[in-house]
DNA sequence: GTTAGCACTCTCGTCTGTCGAGTGCTAATT
DNA sequence: AATTAGCACTCGACAGACGAGAGTGCTAAC
């Protein structure tokens, strides 16, 4: 599809106008705000060749057009073309992240403030996932006789806790053994590649003490396998009701069933830990439950390693530039924190 | 204040239907359905003059009349005098959480679930609070050349981890050593009776450490004294939605307001956690900003212990009943689990 | 003390007409 | 051939009118 240059001025000039305003946009307007030389009747017919084309829709006769899906994808395919994203990280951003070092969840919780505070719009995060992460240590410790917690700290020094039943008796000192053996064995590893079957002919845990093994073992294959719903981090909840299109409470009501059922937003931002920076339009992609919202979502990294990711989400009708600059930039604020701790 | 029995009949019939419609119930209303064999004139005298005592509130002339904050009072009063809450412990209820045995923060947060989707309300919880636990065992576990881990365990299995600076350098065998002096010497005690201090003549890193031994006895003070607006869980925040009084944005958005700076949730569930079931309605107790809503709330214990606290936020027109019968019976079922801790 | 009856009030939904913004088309202009 | 002025037409938003319905308060009768 070809456009000409004043064409594709008119189409950016409305998507501007409609992301201000929310009020479809007349060719009036257009020739009066945007473009003073010509007249309105040209912009008219131009406006209907882009309707024709799939650019523009018309809510109904007789009332100004808004930007259709397409038009968006176009815009948006611009913007992330050209923006040049190697700017400087924001100090204030960064400073912020240094303050917290060291409480992985919290840093993600406050990246995930700040990009709402900043965007105004509800920010949706997925913390460090373990299994793009290496081990740096396993730790045992007995709660009571039937339960032990289970502590495991990783190169980015995300931590994760998990009580386990034990079914038999075990000793402290043998926990401490077995943390002390995993420690050794696979520090420096990526989870992934924990296979306690390994530590054969170095422990015999296994042999000795079967249950035991296989609680800790099962566990470890379900942290490498799964991701957990409550991986999900939202901020900026409330943020939603600054926009017009969901005055209307069923509208609104859709937006909070999204965000309650952590499912849909866990699997977008696990994709987008793998691709990057990722946009989606108004349920693009077969996201048919993201009709009338767009997400945007960009990951962070531990080095040159993905291992969560931060995003966006709001109405169609969202300040793109600004938010996929606001992400890249928390996004690298966010790695390099990250990565600050593999030197350490 | 005397009614006469009629009186609170009619009183409790508007209470009622309101509750169930949310539309002002008139006089015919309450004749037809409650009081057939008395005049819908006769309930529109008392009526009248229930409003001159301030029972009752009419919107505008010319429509029924809704029950005033002293109306809920009182109705509330009389069900916490008269209902019997010593009955059996849902077990449908309990056994999910017997399920979760072991992940303290999933239980409550599952309890939290449960009480929302039994109500319909939005449900509050107030996780375990570890000032008013005892402590089982701390472990410090390294991470980083400058960090540590410190994890508490308490008598309710409910664990608290907390990554620590440290500026100097310890040696893993010194984290170990000082955490087995700290759960030795500690074990079995109120959390709030530590006292790093006490441990003079046991162990000499006080004066050995001095730096270590201070970034962890700084950290125990904080939490002994100061719980966490990250203490509150919140579930079915989109049941506000199936209320009609906040169909108007502005009301919808003044609750998530509300529910965004925990604070308010915070301090009125640390206050239940030591005063047991509560209602607060329409903003009693000089809780402004909570005009509009009631909540309500209660305990839950380890033995005799309370030691954190569940409840329901929602509009006025709340169907105290069932929301208290349903938080005493989470509330016990919380408590049993918690409490199956303590003697194992 | 209770109730029937009536005048009155107020909300709500429907209908109507007007206004303004916007469109599409045609003919004139450049 | 492209642009523009002009005009008829469409539609939504808004305001005012109006009746229906629900409710009240008061009075007089039971």
């Amino acid at each position: 599809m070809e456009f000409s240059d004043r064409q594709l001025a008119i189409l950016n000039a409305i998507i501007h106008d409609y992301i201000e305003t929310a009020i479809p946009v007349g060719s009036r307007t257009i020739a009066r705000k945007y473009m003073p030389d010509i007249s309105s009747a040209t912009i008219r017919n131009e406006m209907s060749d882009l309707e024709h084309m799939g650019m523009l829709v018309q809510p109904h006769t007789s009332a100004g057009r808004i930007p259709s899906q397409l038009a968006y994808r176009l815009y948006v395919n611009k913007i992330i073309k050209e923006h040049d994203f190697e700017g400087i990280v924001d100090n204030h951003i960064a400073n912020d992240f240094e303050r917290l070092k060291g409480e992985m969840l919290q840093v993600v919780k406050n990246a995930a403030r700040l990009i709402s505070m900043n965007t105004n719009y509800t920010a949706i995060a997925l913390t460090p996932q373990l299994r793009r992460t290496t081990l740096k240590r396993i730790q045992l410790i007995p709660v009571t006789k039937g339960l032990m917690l289970m502590v495991i700290v990783t190169d980015a020094a995300r931590v994760k806790q998990k009580m386990l039943h034990i079914p038999t008796n075990v000793s402290e000192s043998l926990m401490d053994e077995l943390s002390f053996i995993i420690s050794k064995r696979f520090a420096g590893q990526a989870i992934a590649d924990i296979d306690l079957n390994l530590l054969d002919g170095i422990s015999d845990v296994k042999q000795n003490n079967p249950v035991f093994f296989d609680t800790i073992n099962n566990y470890l294959n379900e942290v490498i396998l799964h991701s957990d719903s409550s991986d999900v981090v939202l901020e900026g909840v409330k943020c939603i009701f600054d926009y017009p299109e969901y005055r209307d409470i069923t509208h609104a009501k859709r937006f909070f069933n999204l965000l309650d059922s952590k499912e849909l937003l866990q699997k977008i931002l696990t994709d987008s830990t793998r691709r990057g920076t990722n946009v989606i339009i108004g349920g693009e992609d077969n996201y048919e439950e993201l009709i009338d919202f767009s997400v945007v979502t960009t990951c962070y990294k531990v080095g040159p390693r993905p291992i969560g990711a931060i995003g966006v989400i709001g109405p169609v009708r969202m300040d793109y530039p600004k938010v996929i600059s606001v992400l890249e930039q928390t996004g690298k604020a966010l790695s390099n924190v990250m990565t600050s701790y593999i030197n350490e």
